[in-house]
DNA sequence: TCAGTTAATAAAACCGGTTTAATATAACCT
DNA sequence: AGGTTATATTAAACCGGTTTTATTAACTGA
């Protein structure tokens, strides 16, 4: 590869002047313009991109943080990412998808500072040591969820009111009449199952129901989203047949309850009403019956966050700002009145 | 920032010395590596990943790259990076998603090398411009489906064999007495389009049936698959009612015929069969009736073209290779024999 | 004892850009 | 004409690492 020297030499000018033609921090004349163009042409020069970073002390490119070791990516965080990807071209930034376990970073030869200037954390969890670390490195960062205990403070970040979301969802089961809702909440730790959880506790509290912690249940982290749906409901409705209706983490997890319910016999949703937090507008409506569900636009989350960041990163400004993306409860047809003799036969008259 | 230069300092030893402590690449002593590991972490000092990258001319960064300026990454795209991430983690790479529209790297400001190692390149089209680019600039690349033309022998790549796939569905669909098979193919100019429409023409040949351009539609690419796969064969059913069958791209595309067959009152498998090309097995089985596919194992696609090009940047070898991913026929219930009745039913006995 | 290794560290050059400070020319003003 | 200002270009320092080539000290062996 030709380097700014070759052009230089070429052209017959000084590297700065070939420096300001591409950066065109300097006018440079038309003419001389033109001659190193041409020798960049024949040399087939372009800047080198670590080099212009190292000297500019910026890389345009931001991170895109999963916790944990194994990353696999779910049709919500590929809406998040289609949002801060389409952000992201348009203000000229790349975006680096980092998901080495920390034991490889910890390694000394590996051990560096970050390629990126600045990062999107996704998924907190309650003890996240990586907002600290990145406060530490004095590296930009936007969470997208609600950053844990002290952080909602220190660091910008994007979310859905998620203890309304858990609110509303159980609020609206419970006018339905329900008062036995099972609550398969995402895994334990994240702060979206917290916020959720609390809203879910509040709205049965206020509604002088009791709270039941039988009935929120976190998800496992080590199956999938459906069939943790779809042996944990079966289980649970076995176990406590009064249960009339499910709030589910996400589609594919309601889809295991679908598949559980249609197995017991049961109708949705005349015997079990489904809702789930759900981003698709694809599937959920070809349920059978269409999915209702809290549409979460994670497009618009990570959007939102990308601006955040690149504003952060371009401004040098350390304003910490917070954004709530609002939500839409979207009827479709899995969530029905509490049948009034769902309770009776719940008391042993099956047969009436 | 702390740098090398105030470890050294600090240290009261060179900087060659700070550098191979931490790279590891000479042997220093126990004592001055304490000293120096003593001073970094007072200084909260970490090698700068750019200069690194600078002296050593690689980045353990590898590029996904998609053609076209709105990038929107599809449930298949999502397969493929969980699967390229994978294998990044295991070998300690990054995965920066590129996303730049051309019009952007054009600007004389942003013309500048890659900040990648190689390249994996997505969704090749028939002129494809992005992989002559980069042979031009010596960069490594695996493509993700098969390159156009002269290509295919010069750079390596993973896919499916296509024309099989497309010979497959559709003399499945013949075995099953179908001969009139609307074939929803994915965009025109990709090569995966072309390839499968081969297949498809070379079935229909090979059991004697005529090839009826009209049956061959490809997607137009500003619409969604859902979308598409609705409105298109909605208006097809309706001007070729003797069309008993129909392949579509993706599974989201069959939902879309799903919706029109049940609009329009045509019973699946019944009245029309309906095949897809799918990665999914949470949601097809699900689909009513469950949906026949042909499963492309998407994540072994992009595990194994993470492999090929962490192979390539490494070695510096420049073996060309082709690696084909099997495909399996997973029969789920959205296939029937065509109905004996149907074709009197076209010739206009509807009452009967 | 002394040349011949070997091992650990250091000095200086290098990776390929940007930027500051200096210089040379042209243009402008009174 | 002489001094000021603006404009285009350049030389040299710098970004923060790695690497080649010394240098020094300690260890062989005859």
């Amino acid at each position: 590869m030709a380097t700014i020297d070759d052009v230089a030499r070429t052209a017959g000018v000084s590297k700065s002047t070939v420096s300001n033609v591409f950066s065109q921090k300097r006018p440079i004349s038309k003419e001389v313009t033109e001659r190193v163009l041409a020798a960049a042409r024949k040399l087939n020069y372009r800047p080198n991109y670590w080099a212009r970073s190292l000297a500019n002390r910026t890389t345009r490119i931001i991170g895109l943080n999963m916790p944990g070791e194994r990353v696999k990516f779910s049709l919500f965080h590929l809406s998040l990412m289609n949002g801060v990807l389409n952000e992201c071209s348009l203000h000229g930034y790349r975006l680096l998808v980092n998901s080495l376990p920390k034991s490889y970073l910890n390694e000394l030869p590996h051990v560096s500072s970050e390629p990126v200037d600045g990062d999107i954390l996704l998924d907190p969890v309650e003890k996240d040591t990586r907002i600290a670390e990145r406060i530490r490195k004095n590296l930009p960062v936007v969470v997208i969820g609600r950053p844990p205990g002290d952080f909602e403070s220190k660091v910008s970040y994007v979310d859905n009111d998620n203890v309304a979301n858990g609110e509303n969802a159980t609020q609206y089961l419970l006018r339905l009449g329900h008062n036995r809702i099972l609550f398969l909440n995402a895994s334990r730790y994240k702060t979206v199952s917290i916020d959720r959880g609390l809203g879910y506790r509040r709205s049965l509290e206020a509604a002088g129901v009791p709270f039941d912690p039988q009935l929120l249940i976190h998800k496992d982290p080590d199956m999938t989203s459906s069939s943790f749906g779809y042996s944990i409901s079966k289980e649970m409705l076995m176990k406590l047949p009064d249960i009339t209706a499910i709030i589910t983490d996400t589609d594919k997890m309601a889809l295991g309850v679908y598949r559980a319910a249609s197995e017991m016999g049961i109708a949705i949703p005349d015997d079990l009403s489904v809702i789930a937090f759900s981003d698709d507008s694809v599937f959920a409506p070809e349920f059978n019956p269409p999915l209702t569900g809290i549409k979460l636009f994670g497009e618009q989350l990570g959007r939102e966050a990308a601006k955040l960041l690149i504003d952060q990163c371009a401004a040098k400004q350390h304003s910490v700002k917070r954004i709530l993306i609002s939500t839409e409860m979207v009827e479709r047809g899995s969530c029905a009145a509490a049948s009034q003799n769902k309770g009776k036969i719940q008391g042993g008259m099956k047969n009436e």
